[in-house]
DNA sequence: TGCACTTTAATTGGATCCTAAATACTCTTA
DNA sequence: TAAGAGTATTTAGGATCCAATTAAAGTGCA
């Protein structure tokens, strides 16, 4: 469930004022759509679901603890998303994606981050620093072979450097993107020699930045782009 | 409710045998999710809900005649398109746009659409007899000065046209695009004249089309943005 | 033995009900 | 008289229930 108020999509934040001390010991709604949503997601990411394989309500609710009700809610977000399909008095099933969708995505990727680098505003020192330790982060990470974490502060290093730019819309559908990549390149996890080779391209990108050198932040991302799609599938010119 | 199969969002089509000589008097489910997606759609772009209002869920309910638990639903999509926001335990209101988001839609147009064309599959001579006669369909509208259906012919052409592209995920992408740009563009009705020279452009893109030149296209269609932003407002490169 | 039809079971889709939260209004107090 | 707090009403969110449709299994007929 997003909720766009001046641009569209942006997630919401789940405020969940914690005075947990005196109130009730339920867990003071934790909004169960959402649960849902995240959960199945995860499920569908991490190939515990499989895809053509349909979701039953009934079962699918007792086992993330909520009603059948939220669930069809967060059922029909995931289908609207494209990560499930759905039939009439059916039900839903987890979507059969042809792989060179994965190369439509990347293509869009490409063309939309470069007309937001285009209209970067380039941000002050604590943004870089911000930048800085998220790359950090992610080092080490590396280093320790944790590579859970990883994909999460990928993407938000990413979409960090990107929402620098006044066009919240197309940022948004940036977001939507490389979320929908996440079902293609979840399961096979890049060897921990490229994942360090991804840390010092990311400190080449903030260094441009911190340049505000407009011509080579391009240059620098579309060589990272490079680097990154090593050992992903399909071009973009085969047809489906 | 879309309904991907092997391409993500493909609009299902709604069969809906009608064999009601025989059956009992009651519409035989007209899928009311289907419906009040329509409705309420309808409702927002002809702008009888205002941006900021908030939709009474009970009310609107019996105003389309459906139950609250459809109407909710059909709320979820349209929250997760970007029609509306919803802020919870508050309920859904209908989104206010920032006018630059145009902007940015049609930009991502532009690159995308240009996408599509670089890997036209050139059609069959039927397929261009197709494209000519919708294209007259909207020269007798435009004519007539019946500008109601204009605005759905006028995608007809263009997505049937991207159609021949074998990227189905990014010809997705534009149709969802092209869904969002109703919410601008939909009051705010083009004279007859610009209409005429829009008929015009067409012609000059089929033939473009038929010649499969496909440098042509892209610059036949660059025209053909060019003459119809005239009017529209606000340049991309004003920030929010 | 294979195919088709019918019946049955299971699952989805829609409705009503109940609870919790938010907002608005009123009353009281400063 | 104004402001704040408390209460009441309205509205959204979640659960359970019922009906309708579909898919599967079993049986009968060719």
């Amino acid at each position: 469930m997003k909720h766009p108020m001046q641009s569209l999509h942006i997630v919401r934040l789940i405020v969940m004022e914690e005075n947990s001390a005196i109130t009730s010991p339920k867990a003071r709604k934790p909004k169960s759509v959402e649960m849902a949503l995240q959960q199945i997601r995860a499920k569908i990411v991490s190939g515990d679901l499989l895809p053509g394989e349909q979701i039953r309500q009934q079962e699918m609710a007792e086992e993330l603890g909520v009603s059948r009700m939220p669930l069809r809610e967060a059922l029909n977000v995931l289908a609207e998303q494209g990560l499930l399909t759905h039939r009439a008095n059916a039900g839903y099933f987890v979507a059969k994606r042809a792989p060179n969708e994965l190369a439509q995505i990347r293509r869009i990727l490409q063309l939309l981050e470069n007309e937001l680098f285009d209209s970067i505003e380039w941000p002050d020192q604590a943004c870089i620093r911000e930048l800085r330790e998220l790359n950090a982060q992610m080092s080490s990470c590396a280093r320790a072979e944790d590579w859970s974490p990883l994909v999460r502060l990928n993407r938000e290093f990413h979409l960090k450097i990107f929402s620098l730019s006044p066009h919240k819309l197309i940022l948004e559908e940036v977001r939507r993107l490389w979320a929908l990549a996440d079902l293609f390149i979840s399961t096979k996890m890049a060897d921990s020699q490229a994942r360090l080779r991804t840390v010092e391209e990311h400190e080449a990108l903030i260094d441009c930045i911190a340049a505000q050198d407009r011509a080579k932040c391009v240059e620098t991302m579309e060589l990272h782009r490079i680097s990154t799609s090593k050992g992903l599938p399909t071009s973009i010119s085969v047809s489906q």
